[in-house]
This record gives C-alpha cells, sequence and structure tokens, in this order.
DNA sequence: AATGAATGAGATTTCATTCAT
DNA sequence: CATGAATGAAATCTCATTCAT
C-alpha cells in the first residue's frame, strides 16, 4: 500500500525468490516422506513440521496437497535424460558406458523426488502420464533414433530398432529401479562404473554386428 | 448329538467352501481396486460393493482392511518362479525362449494381484519383505546358478554369474514391469512369443561364448 | 402338531427345563464376562462362546443382551437378606457376629452376580432401582427396626435408628464391597469369622450403652 | 523475527490458556456424562456436543477417546487426602467431626470427576490401580499410623491398628458412597456436620479406651 | 504471509440382531 | 431349537482445509 511505482520490481523480484524458497522447502520435505511411505500416508502435518512451519502456510504456496505431489513428481530432473540427449550416446562402447553412468547419477538429494515420481505413477493417472509416460517415450524415442543410426552405420545388427531401445531401456531399468524401489541403496559412482562397463559389454556383444 | 462325529466334517466342508467364496470374492474385489488406484485410495466401502456384501461382513473374514492387502499380496502366484525353477530353463535357446514366454504368463485375473504386489511393496514393508524380496532374491538365487552351470559347461563366456542373473532379470524386467505398473496392457501370447524370441537372441548373443 | 392332549404336559415340563437349562448357561457366562469387564465391554459373541453355544441360539432365551444383564442382576441372591431377617440378628454379640459373618458368605458362584448387580446399578437406572435400591432399603429397613427395639429394650443408647442402621450397613460394606469391587478376594470362613468379631466388638462398644 | 524472544512466552502463555480452556471444557463435559452413563455409554459425539465443539476437535487436546476418560479420573482432586494428612485428624472428637466434615466437602463440579474415577475403576485396570488404588492406600496408610499414635498415647483401646483404618475408612465410606454411586445426593454442609458429629461419636465410643 | 485451532466429511471398525438353513 | 454368516447402524478416529488472529 505504500510501496511506489519504483519499489514494485525489487518488491516482485524479492517476493519470487522468497516464494521459490518456500514452495522449495515445502517440495523438498515432501519429497523426503512421499518417498518413505507414500503420498497417501503422509499427513499435511508431517509435512509442515518438516518444513519448520505451520500447516496453514503449506496453503500459500500451493493449492492442495495434491498440488505439492504434482510439483514433486514434476521437479524430480534425472539427468539421464540430458544424458541421452548427448548425440554421441552411442557413438562406441566408452560413450554408452560414460551414457549410463551419468544415467544412474541420481544425487542423494533428488532421489526422494525420483522415487515419489516412480512411485506415485502407479496410482496417480496426471503423474503416470504427464510426468512419467512422457520422459519414458522421449527416451525411447531419442534411443531409438540413436540405435537406427548405428544400424545403418553398419556397426549394429539389423535389428528392431524400437526392440532395441526397450532392451537398452530395460537393462537400465534394471539397474536404476532398484533404488528408486528403496529396495537397493544408491550405487557409489565406482559401482555405477563398474556395472556400466559390464553391462555395456553384455550389451554390445549381443547387439553389435558379428564380424565371425 | 448321536451323529455328530459324521457331521462335523461335511459341516466343516462345506462351511469351508462358504469362507472360501466369501474370502475370493472379497479378495478378488480388493486386487482389482488395489491395482487401479492403490490400496490407500480404496475404501472398505468400495471393496465391499465391489465384492457385493455389505461393509460389515468384510470383518467377518479378515481382521482388517490391511488383512486384505496381506492376503492379496500374498495371494499372487505368479509362474515365474515355476518357470525358473525348470532345470532346463537355459539349456538352450528354446528353453530360454520357452521360459520368459511362460514367465510373462499372467492371466488376466491374476494380474490385479501381482500389480497389488508390485506396487505396495514400496509402501508397505511387510510386503516388500516377505512378499516381495523373498521371490526376488529367489528368483536371482536360481538363476545365478544356471548360468554359473552355462559357464562351466564352455556354452557362455566367464562373466560374473551373478551380474549376468541380474541381467536377465533386468530384460524380464523391461518385459514384465510396463503391465504391472499399468502402464501397458499385457502382452498377447502371440506378443509374448515374439517378445521373448528377439530379447533371447539379444540376450544370447552377448551371453553365448563367441567361437572363432 | 402330532401331539395329542396328554403329551403337551410332558412336553411342557421337560421344555421348561430344558428352556431354564438353557437361560442358566447363558446367565452364569454372561454374569462371569459382566464381572470381569463390565457389561458394555462385553460381547454377545463372548457370552455364547463360554455358554458353549451359537450367537444366535441367545436370542431364544432373552429378548436382547440387555435382557440377560437384567436377569442376571436380579438373580443375584445374596445371602444377606435372610440373615437379616433372623429376628435375632441383633440379639446379642454372638448373634450380630453371626449376622455378619452369614452376610459376607457370598459363594464364588454367586459372585460375579453379585459384582455384576453392584458394579452396573451405577450405569443403569432398571438395575439401580428395581434391583439394588429396593434390597438395600429393605435391608435397611429391617436394621433400623432391629435397632429401635434394642433402644427400646434398653440396650442401645438412644441414637437416631435411621443413623444406626446406616452406620451399621456402612461397616459391612467396608466389608465386604473391596471384594465386589474385585479390588480384594473374598475372604475366607476364616477371615469372615474373625472380621465379623472385631468389627462387632468395635460397633458394639460405640452402640451398647455404657454402664460406666 | 526481531522480537521473537519477547513474543514466544506471550504467545505460549495464551497458548497455554487456550489449550487449557479447551481440555478444561471436554473434561468437564465428559466427566459430567460419563458419571451419568459411564464411560462405554457416552459417545464422542454427546462430549463434542457438550463441549460445544466438533467432534474432531476433540482429537487436538487427546489422543483417543479414553485419554479423556484417564485425565478425568486423574483430575479428581478430592480434599479426602489433604483433610487426612493433618496430623491433628484424629487428635480429639472436635478434631475428628472436622475431618470426616472436611472429606466429605466434595464439590458439586468435582462431583462428577469423582464419580467416574469410582465407577470406570470396577472396569479399567489402570484407573483402578493407578488412580483409585494407590489414593486407597495412602488413606489407609495415614490413619492406620494416627491410630497407632492413639493407642500408644493411651487414648484408643489396643486394637489392630489396621483393622481400625479400615474401620473407619469404612463409616466414610458409608457416608460418601451413596453420593458417588448416584444413589443419593450430595449432603449439604449442615448435614455433613451432623453426619461427622453423630458418626465420629459412635465410632469414638467403640474405639475409645473406657473409663469405667 | 504466518499461524495453528477448529472443522466436518469421510474412513475404518464394532457388534447386537436377524434370518435362511 | 440351533446355527453363524450377513447385516447396517452407529461409534471412533483421521486429516485436508479453512479462517480468525
Amino acid at each position: 500500500m505504500v510501496s511506489n511505482a519504483m519499489d514494485r520490481p525489487r518488491f516482485n523480484a524479492r517476493r519470487q525468490r522468497r516464494i521459490a524458497r518456500g514452495r522449495q522447502r515445502i517440495m523438498s520435505a515432501a519429497a523426503t516422506l512421499f518417498a518413505q511411505t507414500g503420498f497417501a500416508n503422509t499427513t499435511t502435518k508431517e509435512i509442515a513440521h518438516r518444513a519448520d512451519m505451520a500447516e496453514g502456510t503449506l496453503y500459500n504456496y500451493f493449492d492442495n496437497k495434491r498440488g505439492i505431489l504434482l510439483a514433486v513428481a514434476k521437479e524430480a530432473e534425472t539427468p539421464m535424460i540430458a544424458a541421452l540427449q548427448d548425440p554421441q550416446a552411442l557413438e562406441d562402447r566408452d560413450a554408452m558406458v560414460s551414457m549410463f553412468e551419468k544415467a544412474m547419477d541420481i544425487s542423494e538429494s533428488q532421489l526422494p523426488f525420483a522415487r515419489t515420481r516412480f512411485s506415485e505413477a502407479s496410482v496417480d493417472d496426471v503423474i503416470l502420464q504427464e510426468s512419467f509416460m512422457v520422459r519414458l517415450r522421449k527416451i525411447h524415442q531419442l534411443l531409438e533414433e540413436h540405435i537406427a543410426g548405428r544400424i545403418a552405420a553398419g556397426v549394429f545388427r539389423p535389428i528392431d530398432a524400437a526392440l532395441g531401445a526397450r532392451m537398452v531401456m530395460s537393462v537400465f531399468g534394471g539397474l536404476i529401479v532398484p533404488a528408486l524401489r528403496g529396495a537397493a541403496p544408491l550405487p557409489s559412482p565406482e559401482e555405477r562404473h563398474s556395472l556400466a562397463e559390464t553391462v555395456v559389454d553384455l550389451l554390445l556383444d549381443g547387439i553389435r554386428l558379428r564380424d565371425s
């Protein structure tokens, strides 16, 4: 009310930052809890407590509890896609190893977000479609294109590129899903490298055209 | 009073059948709903309605709602393990194809049970441990032994058998998990066969010792 | 329908006995349970189980659960009143001792009935009025008359007979209530005698006219 | 943020008052209802209605219905023990009269609490043990010591002090229990005085060493 | 914006009673 | 008469959301 024309922009910038910080605190708290016991078993009271604010304050940042879930699910920015968007991703063995390594590199702080998205996708249609499938399809498409290219280049056997992509994704899934399910801890960088190498070797020697 | 000794068994048999029918009706209704929207989002009212009985009747068969969940999770009898217990499972290409085919053969009626177990494992510790991990470990162990045998026989490359088992499971997971997540429909028998064949080919040509 | 005029009476007699036996079994089971955990915390299922019959069978003998309670409360036939109705009850020290002794003589099998009546009187108006107060008032009246007689005979001090009666009842209550509350075990016959003697001595030396 | 150090205490004080008022309102409402119809026959709906709040609000103050009961039972602060702790309690006739008088002085507002504790003790083990018996034993012990002292001083007859204590408690019970049971109204101050006087006279003339 | 007590709709669970067998 | 599964009304309890401060 006292603010004049000059204050606004500054206020707004600050305000934006403050709002962003608030949202972040909430999302981080929520992600951890969602990852542990699931969305439905987490109360807004718990989220507020972990975010160190009052229950009512949550509603200054989100419309409702589900809004927090959707934000958490969307936030989860795994480096998977980045890794796969690299046009060199399947260029040669080392590139593939590097790709798997990077794709498995989910930071401790990102894990709850990824877990939440993965878990709640089986229960929430919006998350399944807008957050989960969209990414999977994107990855699938990139992989398919890469593989088609390698086939055209005479490096891979002339298989169904779509199925090949699915195969690669499966193998990657076998590496990362246990951690997302909470059934296994996150692999250390060393474990990631060694896993990636072995898996790529096994994959390649099947997928690569054999010279005999 | 005189014919008690004879009546009891008959009464019990009838009673057993009636109870089994009741339990089964409830579990079947519950499994479908759990698979669709998750345990926490399914109300006892919905279960009762779908099982065509009064809400209170549920409690003549189960102690509480979670009791239904546990029964559903335990019930899920996928043919996976049976398929894998076949000592011939990895004998040759055809045996492997057949194994994958059988392991993917989840009937429409069993699917909700399997889905429930798969989904709720990430939220319910008892299910995760007693129902989910137990089976996974069993499968893993069987595969590892099979693979170690093939390596000893000079058929497979001398890789880490444990990692090989994980690889096979990953590939199988890539085939079946989408259906369990509700992200894809169950594959038809034909699709199963074709999927199994391609996947085995890709797997084998990596795992098989290359001559020349 | 087949029965003729001669059968009826015999049938009826047998029937009466059978019915009486059934009621008794139920009441005995119920009294025990009511005494342990109270009427409201006892389920018909428990009563039926303890009476070794099916739940539905209860309703062949009683209109409803409360009917069982009322019957139990009414049944409780403590020897208190009988003891007090003896015209000699307060005649001399020995008679008084004997009276207290007899009045405390609640058999193990009667205890649950007495306990139930005592406990539920504080919650159930019908029991309070029709089963509890009626008896208390009767006892009070008898005692008052006895005491008035002793005063007239110059044996007791010229006190308010009503208050004297209340005093005697209080002392008796102090002896028996703990057992009814479940706070103390039933006194053995020896304990009863010794208690009665001491209590009477204490009572008498206050109530008896002192000769100086 | 600046004035936090100062605000907190004030906030807390206000909060304490508000909470205390809430708890008190609930306990008062509950005590009245429990005293009338018993714990098991009182619904949370009734309690909330009488406390003039929504049913759910109860659970902001207590974990569950039983929590309310326990709080009510604990609250009941009868002046009995205070009266008995007076070292002069049995000093002479007037002291005894005064003691009984004070011990009977249960205010109208405290009565439901006392009634609840008395009634529910027969059904709830925690209340019986932690709330009821503890106090009875305390009273008993104090009385016993007083009496032993009077005996040593040659004022009372050389009786068993424990039994004497029980006797005093019985007489007191006879005075107060009817009110606790709901079988009689609370005595007015005048009635209390007159009752105490008569009862003490009767007690004393038995318990007091007779000169003659 | 922040607070957190109050709300009330809705979920789970209990259990006396009925009724078909 | 006996049975016990089915019923459904009612009780307890949870928790996302609101709102006065």
